[in-house]
DNA sequence: AAAACGTTTTAAACGTCGTTTAAAACGAAA
DNA sequence: TTTCGTTTTAAACGACGTTTAAAACGTTTT
């Protein structure tokens, strides 16, 4: 009984780390028992499948990832700061998790059908109460009127898809590791500045 | 010999089609031969093996699509209308071809260690012509000074990144395709005005 | 026209993949 | 100590990517 946990979490663990680090399709079922010691037919026995198992991890993962930045989303927080705050929460996340965008990416792809159902998907999301916001600000003449679909994929864009693309800008700046976390860094305060540029009724 | 051109002409398209919808490592190659009308062994005569097949679209598709692009970055179009022409061609481009932003993303995921001898995909960065400039640009104080790297890797991630969430977009806000087009048109005129008005020294 | 040649195609087999199976080993309750 | 449900094991299944040797084909040569 308490092996039967540890066993499980020992799989869980194993498959994580491999799936992030190779993606789904390229991570076998012996390479899972092997790394988490324990036998081949076991993930079958806890996790019904190797798709199943997948599931599993990935609602665990975003949902793990995904809630400080809906709590940020649904507070009461000034718009502008509000923004700053979600950005810069954000790209530290990723940072902190740097496969998860492609991971993310790869099976918004892979299970392009499947995406309805996977309810954890959609905590990836902008909330009402934000949208709501956005139109606000804007009726009361404190922004400029914009789409807040469009709002908010641009600022998801700017926020993860660097990451997606992480291996493309090192090999063309000739960036480390340490210096591409430095580029990553100045994000933080880039990525605000732009999209509250857009929104500010100066012009 | 017509025959055998014939022979490979059916495995590339086959396989291209079959890579872009399922996935390299969703498609195996009895999959590949059948939609061919091919037998078995001949995907490993013609390419040596799936991931070399692979390889040669991969190439053969990043470069088909960006040439057009690296001619407008390496064009002497004034910067503000060089942005807006290559913004909307770059978009339009993946309108005809949604898939290969997730594609891209995948491979980027996929074959991390390999990208350095993927000579195809520095074909997707920026030019040192549009590099340059950008920095004269500022230097003659007619945009704000703006790092080059992260100006190019905005306007990228706006560009790409919405290709690589349609379905998270469509799902959220119940788009049927052509919703979905729409937006993705919208963002035509979208993006270079988001993008320009952060160039622009008016503040 | 037949023989000889290199090219193209074929069917069968290899080891590995995800998954299933039936039985063995185990731990707690009787 | 026996019983019983839970957990683990080894072996096997069809499908996967790949290799093999031989068959079929089209050209060139005699």
């Amino acid at each position: 009984m308490a092996r039967s946990r540890n066993t499980e979490k020992k799989i869980f663990d194993a498959a994580t780390e491999l799936f992030l680090e190779k993606g789904v399709d390229r991570t076998s079922v012996r390479e899972i028992a092997n790394k988490a010691e324990i036998n081949l037919a076991l993930m079958n026995y806890y996790f019904r499948s190797k798709e199943n198992l997948f599931d599993t991890i990935f609602s665990s993962l975003v949902k793990k990832n995904s809630e400080e930045l809906i709590r940020i989303l649904n507070s009461d927080l000034e718009l502008f700061e509000k923004i700053e705050q979600y950005v810069e929460v954000y790209i530290e996340m990723l940072s902190e998790n740097p496969l998860l965008v492609s991971f993310v990416m790869a099976i918004l792809h892979r299970s392009r059908e499947r995406i309805t159902e996977m309810k954890a998907i959609s905590s990836l999301y902008a909330t009402d109460q934000f949208t709501k916001q956005l139109l606000d600000e804007a009726k009361k003449g404190n922004i400029r009127r914009t789409d807040p679909t469009h709002f908010f994929v641009d600022m998801l864009s700017l926020i993860a898809f660097p990451f997606a693309i992480k291996m493309l800008v090192m090999d063309k700046n000739n960036f480390s590791e340490a210096e591409f976390q430095e580029f990553i860094d100045e994000r933080k305060k880039r990525v605000p500045k732009l999209l509250l540029d857009s929104l500010r009724p100066c012009k």
